[in-house]
DNA sequence: CGGTGCATTGATAGGTGTCAAACTGTGTGG
DNA sequence: CCACACAGTTTGACACCTATCAATGCACCG
C-alpha cells in the first residue's frame, strides 16, 4: 500500500510549517527528537480516502498541507461531514483501534503520520504531547458545538453564510490579514461537499449562494473564488454577532 | 450566592457514586485527597440555571446526581441544545475564564465543584486527571459528531427515535439490565427541551411521539413514562443498525 | 467534437414551522 | 372541597422552506 509515490521526502521537525499548532507544539527538542524516530510523511491525492471507516487505524497524525474532511454515512446514503481538518489538525483517536469516521483529501494532502502504538507510547511518558492534544480536542468540542447550532437552527441562507464566515477568518488570520476591508478567498468544497458540511442539498447550496450574489453580500470570480465586500454583512447574514463574538 | 441550601454536605471520594466514572476515576488514594481538600457540593433545583454563557467561571466540576443541559442561544432567541450532562459528566473547560454556553438544571442537581485555578494547578501535577479529562473529551467530542448527523441528516421521526434510543440505552445500562427485552424509562425532558436538543419545534416532536405511539414503536403511560416493546424495531426507526453497533 | 464533472436554474411535492385552540394534570387559594 | 390558574402537551389548519426530479449551462480534457 505504501510506496514511493505517497510516501514523501523526510523533513525536520524544527523547520515544519505547523510546528508550533500541531500536537507536538509544546515538545521540548528533545522529545521533538524522539518523535522524530517514528513519524513518516504520507501524501494523498485531491479525492483520495484516507481511512474508511471501520478500518483499523494503523496510524495517528497531523495534517502538514492540504484540506481533509471527516464525514459519516448512514446506509441509505445520507452523509454528513463532521469535521473539517486543516493544517495542523489531528487525525486519530488515541486508545481505539478502528476509524469512526471517513477521512477524505478534499485537495492534495501531506500528513506527518506516527504509528499508532509507539504514539500511545510516547503520549504516556510525555505529557507535553497530552497537555497539548486534550487543548486541541478541547477546541475540536467547541467546534462541534458551534456546528450543532448552524446545522440544528439556521436557515439555508445563514448556513451558507456561516461556512463562509468561518473559511474567510480561517483564511484571513492564516495568512495574517485583519478582517477590516473586503477580503477574498478560495473556496476549498465543492458545492456537494459544502452541502454534507451544512446539512443540505447541493441544489440548496446552488440557490442560496446565487442569492447572496444576488443581493451583494459576495461576489464571485468563477465558481470557487469568493469576495466578501463587507465582513460584518455577511456575519448579520449568518446570524452572528457582527463582532463575531462567536469563535473569539 | 453560596448558602446553606445549595452547598449539600461533605461525601467522601471513596464512597461516592461516579467515583469510578468522572474525572477523578483513574486518581490513586493520595491524589484522592488532595482533590478532597478544593472540593465543596453544590445543589440546583430543577429549573435553576447552573452557569449562563458568558458569566466568569468560577469553579469546574463533575454531576454526581441529576441532570443538566448545555444550551446555545441565538440573538433571536432560537435555541440549540449541544450537551446532555449526566451523572459524572464534566462541566467547564479549564484554560478558559468563561462559560461558553448556559448550563441549566433539568432536574436536582448535585454537583462536585472544584475551585478552577487550584484544579488547574492540579491538573498540570497530576497526569492520572489529565489523562481521564482527555479520555471523556474524546468521548464527548464523538457524541457530538454523532449528534451532528442527526441534526443535519435525520427525519423529524428519526430524531425522535433517535433520542428515545440514547435515553433508553443509557439507561439500561445505568440500571445493568440488557437490551433484550421491553425497555422501559421515565424522559427526563420535556418536549421542549427535546425540541431544543432536535432542532426542532416542540409541536413537531409532539406529533412525532404521537406517530411513535399509534404506530406501536413505543407504549405510553402518562407523558413522560416510556415503554419500548422492541428495542430493535426502535433503532431501525432511528435509521441506525438494529444492531446498535453506532454507540458502542 | 463529444464526454465528463460540476454547477445553475426551474417546477413541483412534501415535511416541518407557525399560529391557534383545546386538553391534561398539578398545585394553590378561597 | 372546589374553582381556578398555570405549565406542559396535544391536535388542527395553513404557509413556507427545502428536497426532489429534471433540464440546461459551463469548463476542462481526451
Amino acid at each position: 500500500m505504501l510506496n514511493e509515490r505517497n510516501l514523501a521526502a523526510h523533513q525536520d521537525c524544527e523547520s515544519c510549517p505547523i510546528r508550533h499548532r500541531a500536537v507536538c507544539a509544546r515538545c521540548e527538542t528533545n522529545e521533538l527528537e524522539r518523535l522524530e524516530e517514528i513519524k513518516y510523511y504520507r501524501k494523498f491525492e485531491a479525492g483520495q480516502t484516507v481511512i474508511w471507516s471501520g478500518d483499523r487505524m494503523e496510524f495517528v497524525g497531523s495534517v502538514v498541507s492540504g484540506i481533509a474532511t471527516l464525514t459519516q454515512t448512514m446506509e441509505d446514503g445520507r452523509r454528513q461531514m463532521v469535521g473539517l481538518l486543516l493544517p495542523s489538525d489531528f487525525v486519530g483517536r488515541p486508545g481505539r483501534g478502528t476509524a469512526a469516521y471517513d477521512v477524505v483529501a478534499t485537495t492534495d494532502l501531506v500528513m506527518c503520520c506516527f504509528r499508532k502504538t509507539p504514539f500511545e507510547d510516547m503520549m504516556q511518558k510525555t505529557p507535553h504531547i497530552a497537555q497539548r492534544l486534550l487543548e486541541m480536542t478541547l477546541d475540536e468540542l467547541d467546534a462541534a458545538r458551534e456546528w450543532m447550532l448552524v446545522l440544528g437552527r439556521k436557515t439555508a441562507r445563514e448556513k451558507i453564510a456561516s461556512l463562509l464566515s468561518i473559511i474567510a477568518r480561517r483564511d484571513a488570520t492564516l495568512n495574517l490579514r485583519g478582517t477590516e476591508g473586503p477580503l477574498a478567498f478560495d473556496l476549498p468544497l465543492t458545492r456537494e461537499a459544502m452541502a454534507d458540511y451544512l446539512g443540505l442539498t447541493l441544489e440548496t447550496v446552488s440557490r442560496q449562494i446565487s442569492a447572496l450574489k444576488r443581493d451583494g453580500v459576495i461576489v464571485l470570480q468563477g465558481k470557487r473564488h469568493v469576495t466578501v465586500p463587507d465582513m460584518s454583512l455577511l456575519l448579520e447574514e449568518a446570524g452572528d454577532d457582527a463582532d463575531g463574538g462567536v469563535f473569539a
